[in-house]
DNA sequence: GGCGTCGTTCGATAGTTGTCGAACAAGGGT
DNA sequence: ACCCTTGTTCGACAACTATCGAACGACGCC
């Protein structure tokens, strides 16, 4: 299975904003831009794996991430390079935390 | 009619790339970062009027835009400074253009 | 080989959303 | 007063989406 990662030029803006318009989703972008690379599974935001698969699955096809296969788990890290250069500012403005009042 | 117009920072982020996240949406609020203040119906993206009232509803309720009477029209802005200030970088990645290739 | 782990895919379902036409409301002009 | 313009609201409908359990596939390990 070609993990289908689309160049990113190639995505509509309208796409990755909607990637990252889910609350699910956006936990993952942010343990992401924290943590770095990790597996799929350390992402436990209280939905099935067949959900957060899901989930992976749309920031994958919205260009936000890749994945490569490593033994019996599947490593994840976001694009952020590519994201910084094409969109700069969307995801420091996104993932920086607001002051919660 | 209260317009309905919440403090930004009391909108989740999600809802505001939510809104962000449609094209018809999308170029209303290009028009708006270009045109300055404009009128619901200079807003003719091939939808109906109903849909267009739709869209402009979602952008007024995730705080990206504000609204006032004038005559017979309504004047639509969007809440830039607000926005720069909150998601600095946000407006500026999303609107640019990107090369076409 | 067999088993457990990790993840994807399938089918179903409930909820959300984009779209429209039609009906309604508010203003201005003649 | 009438009408036309401008927008909003109300169903209705189709399309999409988030979610789940269950079935399946791939990999490592014992």
């Amino acid at each position: 299975m070609e993990p289908h990662e689309p160049d990113l030029t190639a995505v509509p803006v309208t796409s990755v904003l909607a990637a990252l318009a889910d609350d699910v989703r956006l936990q993952i972008v942010r343990a992401l831009a924290e943590g770095g690379e990790s597996a799929c599974g350390s992402f436990d935001f209280g939905v099935s794996k067949a959900t957060r698969s899901h989930h992976l699955k749309v920031l994958r096809e919205a260009g936000l991430t890749r994945t490569r296969a490593a033994g019996t788990s599947r490593l994840v890290r976001l694009r952020r390079d590519e994201l910084d250069k094409l969109y700069p500012g969307l995801l420091d403005a996104i993932l920086t935390q607001r002051p919660p009042a």
